[in-house]
DNA sequence: AATACGGGGCC
DNA sequence: GGCCCAGTATT
C-alpha cells in the first residue's frame, strides 16, 4: 500500500470511528466559541475527568464572555484552584477583557487572529477554528501524536521543536477537509478511548491492519518517551501567624515562581532540609511584622508535594499572638471564617483542611 | 531549542 | 516512583 493511499484509509477510518468514540462531554452542547475555549483552556495539559467538573463550575459562575470580563481575576483564580497551571486562569481573563475591549465581544474567527490571544496556542487555535467555525486546521494534542507515531511508526520525538513541527506538517495532511471538526474530534477520542497510552485497545482497532507499530509488534515503543529532567527539591517553612482576633496573615504570591497570583503564608525557604532553631523563626516574625512576642506555637507535620518539576516539603508554624494585626503591604489580613474566599495551593489546601477544619470546607 | 509551569490517575 | 494528560509562554 502507497503512502498515499495508507493516509487517506487513515483518514477514513478514524471518520468511521467518530461515531463509535464519541463521549458525551458537557463542551460538545454547542459550537459556541466561548464554550469551546473555555474547555480546551481547561483541558491542557489536564485529563477530561479531572476537568469536567471545573468547566460545569465555571460556565455556571460566567456564562457569557462579558460576564467573564467582567470578574475579579482573584475570583477567576478561585474557580480554578486546584487545577494548576495558573498562568491559564490569568491569560483566560485576559482575553476575555481583550475580545470584550478590542473584538466587540465577538470571538474572533480566523486561526490567525486566534493564536495571537493570551494563552492559545497551536492546538487550541486549531480546536477552536474547526470545533466552533468547521475550518480545517488539525489539531496536535497529546492524542494525536500518539495515534500517529505508532500508525506511522514515526522515530520522531515529539518533545523536540523539530518533531513537534513535523507532527504538525502530517496531522495537517490526514485532515478531512469535508468534516474538519468531527475529524479533530474523532482522532482526540480515538486516542483517548482505543489508542490509550498504556494498554491500548489493540484487538478491537480496526485500523491495526495498516498500523506500523503493531506490525512489528512494537506499541509499547511508540511514542518515543521524553528525556527526563531532574526535580529540584526546595523547603518551605510557612508562618501561620494568628493575632487575637482570629485574623491571619496572608502572602499574595507575585514573583516569577510557581503558583503565581495564589496566596500562602509568610515563611523562609531554605535550600537544604534544615530544622528552623527557635532563634531563627523569632527573629523573622518580629522583624517582618514588628511583633513582640508569640504565646504559643505549634509545628506541624511535614507536607510534601510533587510537581513536575519540583519536590517540595514545607513546615508550617502556627503562631498565636495576643496583640491586633493592622494590615502591612504585601501581605493580606484575614478572618479564619473568609478563607474559603483565597486561592491556595495544593500544599496550603491540605494544611487548612487539617487544622482549620470547622472554618476552611 | 530547552525549560518552567500543577495536580492527579494509573500501572 | 515514573509516565503523561485535549499545551503555552518564556528563556
Amino acid at each position: 500500500m502507497s503512502g498515499i493511499s495508507k493516509k487517506i484509509f487513515f483518514t477514513e477510518q478514524i471518520i468511521s470511528y467518530s461515531y463509535l468514540v464519541d463521549r458525551d462531554l458537557p463542551w460538545k452542547k454547542d459550537n459556541n466559541p466561548y464554550f469551546i475555549w473555555i474547555s480546551e483552556i481547561i483541558l491542557q495539559q489536564t485529563r477530561v475527568q479531572q476537568g469536567i467538573p471545573y468547566f460545569k463550575r465555571f460556565v455556571e459562575r460566567f456564562p457569557s464572555l462579558n460576564i467573564l470580563a467582567e470578574a475579579s481575576e482573584d475570583e477567576v483564580i478561585k474557580l480554578w484552584q486546584g487545577l494548576g497551571y495558573y498562568s491559564r486562569a490569568r491569560n483566560l481573563h485576559a482575553t476575555a477583557k481583550e475580545i470584550k475591549a478590542n473584538y466587540s465581544s465577538q470571538f474572533p474567527e480566523d486561526f490567525s487572529e486566534l493564536i495571537k490571544l493570551k494563552g492559545i496556542g497551536n492546538y487550541t487555535a486549531a480546536a477552536i477554528s474547526s470545533f466552533a467555525f468547521n475550518k480545517p486546521y488539525a489539531v496536535v494534542d497529546g492524542n494525536v501524536y500518539r495515534v500517529l507515531s505508532r500508525y506511522f511508526a514515526l522515530e520522531e520525538n515529539y518533545h523536540s521543536s523539530k518533531g513537534k513541527s513535523f507532527y504538525q506538517n502530517l496531522a495537517q495532511t490526514l485532515i478531512d477537509h469535508n468534516n474538519p471538526g468531527r475529524y479533530n474530534q474523532a482522532i482526540m477520542d480515538f486516542g483517548a478511548l482505543v489508542c490509550k497510552p498504556q494498554s491500548p485497545l489493540c484487538h478491537e482497532c480496526s485500523i491495526k491492519i495498516h498500523c506500523k507499530a503493531y506490525a512489528r509488534k512494537a506499541i509499547a515503543n511508540y511514542p518515543l518517551t521524553k528525556t527526563k529532567t531532574k526535580k529540584k527539591q526546595r523547603f518551605f517553612n510557612y508562618f501561620v501567624i494568628e493575632d487575637d482576633h482570629n485574623q491571619l496573615i496572608l502572602r499574595r504570591r507575585n514573583k516569577e515562581d510557581i503558583w503565581k497570583s495564589l496566596f500562602d503564608f509568610p515563611g523562609l525557604e531554605s535550600s537544604i532540609d534544615s530544622i528552623l532553631t527557635h532563634q531563627e523563626i523569632k527573629r523573622f516574625v518580629l522583624e517582618e511584622f514588628n511583633i513582640k512576642q508569640f504565646s504559643s506555637m505549634v509545628s506541624s507535620k511535614e507536607y510534601k508535594q510533587t510537581l513536575s518539576h519540583q519536590i517540595i516539603q514545607s513546615k508550617f508554624f502556627h503562631l498565636k499572638i495576643q496583640q491586633h494585626f493592622e494590615q502591612q503591604t504585601p501581605y493580606v489580613l484575614t478572618n479564619t471564617k473568609k478563607l474559603i474566599n483565597f486561592a491556595f495551593p495544593k500544599t496550603i489546601d491540605c494544611y487548612l483542611r487539617d487544622n482549620y477544619i470547622n472554618l476552611y470546607m
